[in-house]
DNA sequence: TTGCCAGCTGACCGATCGGTCGGTATGGTT
DNA sequence: AACCATACCGACCGATCGGTCAGCTGGCAA
């Protein structure tokens, strides 16, 4: 059975960065240092492979998140801030990855994205809802915001950064350096939008 | 030259839904209704095809983007609005090539980036962030904040949204029923965060 | 009429694809 | 000893891949 994960680990690693297409079982196979046939042996068809990959990829990413979120402290809008803080690292640490599901998401294929939301976006939302929900009855944030719009907000910061972040750096005239700095900046310029009174953090500079 | 149009028209739509590797030029030359030695006598390979679709498209996109930026009127404010609203407009009217593009992001292929940067988004970056700066100067957004961080930020919801939006539609308790009502919200709750006085549109319910 | 050339084609190429098959080495059970 | 399951492999399969090429066509210039 140990086989099994270098095979889904070299899989991964080239899923990630060429494509399902772009990709032979050929090269999987010499990445994981077996012979064709025994991916074969232990995954039913390439389809099958891909999916175990995209399966154990968002097992992953569920993960990141539970042991994120117990982190929690008593101050609400201190952890959302060290939710998203985190989040961000994790997908920087596991770019592969994240990349690889979001691609999977540009196919547009609506069982996939049904999947998705399931197994792997669900928990991160609910989590993240709640989190917000606790800093509005706290009273630190405005409560004539759905959680769950803001919810969505935090989340595109990290993942729509990460994702066009190649661009970014080469903007003409850009403001961004690093992207960690970039995305405190929008989930700063966010929070100023939702706090309940004045200014959250010191965005001022 | 007409032929060769049908054949960029074919292999865009393919290219989007299956990525590059999942289709073969045989595909494309049946959809485009010509034989696949016609395809290779318009382009010299089939990563040259694709190249051409990728710019076709890039093009397409920033036309679109100056066609909307000639309705500018004299309020900053709501064309910025205007802005966003036909932006999203013009991406799920083209989602095909909007998906395509994006997975080329997903590639993470440096020189891709950088050419995506100085021809597309590089024109639709400059132009959002001077009509940011503009409100700016007309006192109607904060002025303490950077003019081209705001500009990612309204275009990440637009993209994010589309992105996702397969994914957010089947989120648990989602407050999500049409992708244009999500986007307007998001942009309300950053416009409260950037606006200079009290609340700038009805996002009170 | 002739020549020419772009547009287009069917037939074909070697390479590679996903996948199969017969067989071997190993280690535990009886 | 015989047996069996698992892991693994080299060799092979038909199909399809990207790409080539000789030749057909119709229109246009000389």
């Amino acid at each position: 059975m140990p086989g099994c994960v270098k095979i889904l680990d070299a899989a991964e690693s080239l899923f990630a960065s060429h494509g399902v297409d772009g990709v032979s079982i050929r090269e999987i196979a010499e990445a994981a240092g077996i012979s064709k046939a025994t991916v074969f042996h232990h995954f039913d068809s390439k389809e099958a492979l891909y999916q175990a990959v995209v399966r154990r990829s968002c097992k992953g990413i569920v993960a990141l998140v539970a042991q994120m979120a117990a982190r929690e402290d008593g101050n609400p809008l201190a952890s959302l801030a060290d939710y998203r803080r985190h989040d961000l690292q994790e997908t920087l640490a596991h770019a592969d990855v994240v990349r690889l599901v979001l691609r999977e998401l540009t196919l547009g294929r609506d069982d996939q994205a049904r999947q998705l939301s399931e197994e792997v976006f669900g928990e991160h939302f609910v989590r993240l809802r709640r989190l917000i929900e606790k800093a509005q009855h706290a009273g630190e944030l405005k409560t004539d915001v759905d959680a769950g719009l803001a919810a969505v907000s935090v989340v595109s910061i990290n993942l729509f950064l990460f994702l066009v972040w190649p661009v970014l750096k080469h903007l003409p005239d850009t403001p961004f350096v690093r992207i960690e700095d970039a995305a405190e900046s929008m989930f700063t310029l966010l929070l100023d939008g939702m706090a309940r009174s004045g200014s959250v953090s010191g965005s001022q500079a």
